[in-house]
DNA sequence: AACCGGATTTCCT
DNA sequence: GGAAATCCGGTTT
């Protein structure tokens, strides 16, 4: 697979309800150890920052965890939970700590190292139709953290997005998040069974 | 220093 | 559909 244009600072420059909904069909690209993994974006999710309550950086918090999302847009938010590692690309202006989870992928390239990555073979659309289970694929580990997200090993690349079916449901896995847990903001490709659920 | 809980995944009934 | 697994940052003692 030839080398991939890297998306820039402007399209993490929208406002991150923009970008969420851009990044479905895009690819996300990999260079580790001389193997170039790609996955193919089908889920994501916005983060609306102060004011959403099941945003880390809900009321202004911040702490060791959110500080990136206190800088520039396109840098890389990653964070454990329970025992997986998870992925967000950071929005908007400096100072603004919006983000975008990536929730699952396709295989595209790379797909025998990947499936080396998740101990699974990539025939099922549970491969990587998770935010835990796509950071397991891509080889993407906390050491990432605060990596600028638009210039190679990491990055995003153009892919398919015209051809996907943009759908907006509720995000998943945040009770405890008020009436915020009841917005739009989770985005698949409704063309593609390589999600986390559907119920919209 | 102890305790808590989570933007999850996997396995079991 | 439910519960265990299992880790770390953040908060409380």
């Amino acid at each position: 697979m030839e080398q991939q244009k890297a998306l820039d600072l402007s399209f993490f420059e929208q406002s991150t309800i923009e970008v969420a909904k851009g990044l479905i069909g895009m690819h996300l690209v990999h260079e580790l150890d001389g193997v170039t993994l790609i996955g193919r974006i089908t889920e994501t999710e916005a983060y609306l920052g102060v004011l959403d309550r099941a945003c880390h950086s809900y009321g202004r918090r911040r702490t060791k965890r959110t500080a990136i999302l206190y800088e520039e847009a396109g840098r890389c938010y990653t964070y454990t939970m329970h025992t997986h590692c998870l992925l967000n690309v950071v929005c908007e202006q400096k100072g603004q700590p919006e983000a975008v989870l990536i929730r699952a992928i396709e295989p595209i390239s790379g797909v025998k190292e990947m499936e080396r990555l998740r101990g699974k073979p990539h025939t099922s659309r549970e491969f990587a139709n998770g935010p835990g289970k796509l950071t397991k694929a891509m080889g993407i580990t906390m050491a990432d953290y605060g990596r600028l997200l638009t210039e190679p090993p990491l990055y995003f690349a153009k892919g398919d997005h015209t051809n996907a079916s943009i759908v907006a449901t509720k995000r998943i896995g945040i009770k405890g998040a008020g009436p915020c847990s009841h917005h739009p903001w989770r985005f698949i490709d409704g063309n593609s069974r390589a999600v986390s659920a559907y119920r919209p």
